[in-house]
DNA sequence: ATGTAATATACGGATAAGCATATATATGGT
DNA sequence: ACCATATATATGCTTATCCGTATATTACAT
């Protein structure tokens, strides 16, 4: 019974995942050590919820060298998408989100994918 | 952290809850009883899950002699409102949730909030 | 070949979610 | 007052989810 549906937001329910899907949202792609400086939280903590995001098919990863960059899947169906976006627009206006935005661009040493790409 | 958002994602990635609130979304106002046949399912069931729905907001129920009603809480930020409709836009290309409305409209002696209202 | 950096997975434990059954509360009718 | 109907809550249990630590994998450099 909407089974699909309900386990989309499911997704998008752990703090750790919507935050990183809002941010790939932002940006396009980012690989994993941009995610934990981010979000400020432990490399396998960040694997794990983007194995999950990865599995369901909400996320693509792509190897790039020792990088591993992940976006949000261009296949995602519309509604899908469009809840994200719908989530985005919202979450830009609280400081939290802000903050993890923040903390990505004044990240030093990115592994910066638009120019290794 | 987002919390807030991401704690309304978490009401709706239950099964039970979502098809709750996609109903109301196209019905307005339904009772319990309604609920329990639409879905088929026991009625604790769907009172738990309305409690859940009223406490955190999304829902609000209006008492209406033995029957409670409930709907989509009108003061819903436009966000997640708007991310119930994209939902329902989607779900009504679904049998099972096709299958929930059904049910629901052939239910026998509905009290119809419409007309006692 | 060895070492290091980036990422992934395995494991064990803690907490939260959901369920069905049983019981309580409230309303309306007799 | 009593009973029936509608709804809500409590209880005990089972399962799912999430976490941190530890370990494995993969790629690159020396």
């Amino acid at each position: 019974m909407n089974t699909h549906i309900s386990q989309f937001f499911q997704l998008l329910s752990d703090d750790t995942r919507l935050r990183c899907l809002l941010l790939m949202q932002r940006q396009g792609e980012l690989c994993v050590c941009e995610l934990m400086h981010a979000l400020n939280i432990i490399q396998p903590k960040v694997s794990r919820h983007l194995a999950t995001l990865r599995d369901a098919g909400v996320v693509l990863g792509r190897r790039q060298g020792q990088w591993i960059y992940y976006q949000l899947h261009p296949d995602l169906p519309a509604w899908a998408r469009q809840i994200i976006d719908t989530t985005a627009a919202e979450a830009i206006t609280h400081k939290p989100f802000i903050k993890d935005l923040e903390a990505l661009t004044s990240m030093p040493n990115r592994p910066s994918a638009a120019c290794c790409a």
